[in-house]
DNA sequence: TACGACAGGATTGGATCCAATCCAAGGGCC
DNA sequence: GGCCCTTGGATTGGATCCAATCCTGTCGTA
């Protein structure tokens, strides 16, 4: 291979239909496509330079991550939970994140420790929703990212994804004493880990989605619209 | 192709895509296509009676499930696990299923009890393997029938289908203390579950998950295989 | 006016065709 | 003899084309 083997198509990085699934997955989680919102294979195509051959090859694989749901011969929509789905997803996160934690507390570095301590502080300080949101989704996934897992990370992260678009909503439906709460969680968290306690972490991070959990199950409007 | 095209119509019940995926899950539950093996895009064409363009959509659907493992322009395996991916899994499992449990078990029938019933006493009676394998995932997959879950339903089948192909392999290896104590588990799951004691059911699927995990931790023989 | 049949367009599903990539075997060169 | 390059076949990836299905608006009739 010489080195004047540039071979620089440099924009396919990977294959076609790996990144059109991260792009769609993206653009749901940015709220640019909101649940039950209809999915044109055409449109989609388009957008990412792309035919649609791939293009229906990401909608299987992210209606098999329960992003997105389809029906034969009409069509795909971005997948909307009602409230008990939504608190299934959560409980599902409250069994499976401490046991991922579990697995990346001991490989955490001190960067790692300073940074989530950053973050948890950065939280408490801004008052944008959409700030909070992406802070807080860097802390959790900071938190598990030395874990050497096999499909448990990516499990959290999609149960994360499929959620994503309601937790804008119930954000801002947290008054200051909640919020108050969730970030002495936060800091609870990054202490526990920095002493080694692995156990507390957990018992941290359990007790915080179910709290987030409950919260919502007040808020059952934000599941309502039609 | 002939043309008098009087190929047998394989019942066509839904997409082509669906019906491809659900029949390579179908022959990997059952080790015709075992752990490793490749699995070329035109000999399941064929064997479907589909072209490729489905037959690629369910390789990436069960890519997302974590059946199959794709490589980019080298071609699809099934996915082999090492042992710590399996205990993994069986982690998981053992966070999830009781979870699941609880969601199903108030809403299990008579009959169902009855069956359940019938199944462990079955279990403890033969001495065939592949009878044993498909009477405890039936066993199983019944306690867990009358959940009326999203999502969690399904990722447990998908957490048994990525594992089954190793179940066979360390379940010849249980000695017979060992196969008396799974047996006495799922009769007091039973007893458990006819007397409307869930957290008691919980704690026994939770245990005997675990001691399984155990057992395969064992064996590490099973998985070496290159 | 209400309701059903129907036609047209739009969209999805599937098959065939072509391009890109990979793998293995064989030949040339040091 | 060993190593690198090339070349052919095999396989995957993507695009275009065609068929099947669905949705919608319109017309006709009771």
């Amino acid at each position: 291979m010489s080195a004047t083997d540039v071979t620089a198509p440099v924009a396919r990085d990977g294959n076609a239909s790996s990144r059109v699934a991260a792009g769609i997955r993206d653009a749901i989680a940015h709220g640019e496509y909101p649940p039950g919102s209809r999915l044109r294979q055409e449109e989609i195509a388009e957008r990412f330079g792309a035919s649609r051959v791939p293009v229906r090859e990401a909608l299987r694989a992210l209606e098999a991550e329960g992003l997105v749901t389809l029906v034969a011969n009409a069509g795909a929509w971005v997948s909307r939970l009602t409230l008990a789905e939504c608190e299934e997803v959560y409980q599902t996160r409250e069994r499976l994140e401490p046991l991922l934690l579990r697995h990346s507390a001991p490989h955490l570095l001190p960067e790692d420790l300073d940074r989530l301590e950053a973050l948890a502080t950065a939280m408490a300080a801004t008052d944008d929703v959409g700030e909070f949101l992406r802070l807080d989704r860097e802390f959790h996934m900071l938190s598990y990212s030395r874990a050497d897992t096999l499909m448990l990370g990516d499990l959290v992260e999609r149960l994360w994804n499929t959620t994503q678009p309601y937790r804008r909503a119930y954000t801002m439906l947290a008054d200051a004493d909640t919020r108050r709460i969730m970030h002495d969680e936060h800091h609870l968290m990054v202490v526990a880990l920095r002493e080694g306690d692995v156990e507390g972490a957990e018992r941290t991070i359990e007790g915080h989605i179910r709290r987030t959990r409950r919260l919502l199950s007040r808020h059952p409007e934000v599941f309502s619209a039609e």
